[in-house]
DNA sequence: GCTCAGAATAGGAAGCATTCTCAGAATGCT
DNA sequence: AGCATTCTGAGAATGCTTCCTATTCTGAGC
């Protein structure tokens, strides 16, 4: 269930992508990303400040911030109210959440691709006289985590 | 697409769930969860006080905080950073989301009920051995909503 | 390798949604 | 109506997040 990454390929399309935003892709953000992505799960910024004290507050939300519009990560929102962070999809693959309404915990998991395109047409068909435009879906499990059950 | 609820049975059982919580059913309470089923759609309460500038701020957080422990109304996490509000699914039928990534509106949208049963028995499959204990899902659709397109 | 202009960082202060406190008011029960 | 309990209102406090600015770093051209 765990995926596998690949770091070259993560920091590649990172720097890439912070460049097509004429942003530099300093050591910071570099340590920022590789953090995400030993992490395996959403994390908030608090919890990545425990976690690296040497780490500087406003630089990792300002960080955060820049990444998520250059595409490289991507906001998760829990039942709590801290803000959480991940790679962005196209980088960890295509994934769903299990969200844990007692501690707020977040943890990843995948559906198969034939079930995955089910969902996707189900949507699409519920969606097609409102004007909205969808950019994705977000298909999370609520519940209890092992640890809080 | 839209959904009418009925009134009186949304109080019956607000006041029922509140007593049973050993809550009163006071004033302020049933006109909040009357704005609610007006709103149609989940709402922050920074919306809602701007609304009903007479409402008091502490008791709108305490109250709704209060409606969402006994059942009657629920969160709902956008992509901003405020919580919204809207009646709880049994009593406004089971519904998903759109959730504009600009704005952070949400609104309702629902799907067919064999169309539901298709995602459920998808989502059972993937977490079969994770050990988490599902409550329900969450299934939303992100993406530009018509007033920010 | 050195210099310079622009960008990023650190550190702290400010902003804002949310929660807490507690004295006074309202509620339900007898 | 009287009493015990619960709720309300107003503001202060909390904590995540954002803003500000002086200093430091980065990268491109000499």
């Amino acid at each position: 269930m765990t995926v596998a990454i690949d770091l070259a390929h993560v920091h590649d399309a990172s720097a890439t992508r912070l460049r097509g935003a004429d942003q530099l892709y300093t050591t910071g953000r570099r340590e920022l990303v590789e953090l995400l992505a030993s992490m395996g799960r959403p994390v908030t910024i608090p919890d990545l400040l425990a976690e690296r004290p040497k780490l500087t507050q406003s630089s990792v939300y300002r960080n955060l911030a820049m990444l998520e519009s250059a595409g490289v990560v991507q906001k998760v929102v829990s039942t709590d109210d801290r803000a959480r962070f991940e790679l962005a999809e196209d980088l960890m693959g295509h994934h769903h959440h299990l969200i844990c309404v007692d501690c707020g915990r977040v943890d990843d998991f995948v559906v198969s691709r034939a079930a995955e395109q089910r969902i996707e047409s189900v949507l699409e068909l519920a969606i097609a006289d409102t004007g909205f435009q969808p950019s994705g879906h977000r298909l999370d499990i609520v519940g209890t985590c092992v640890g809080c059950a």
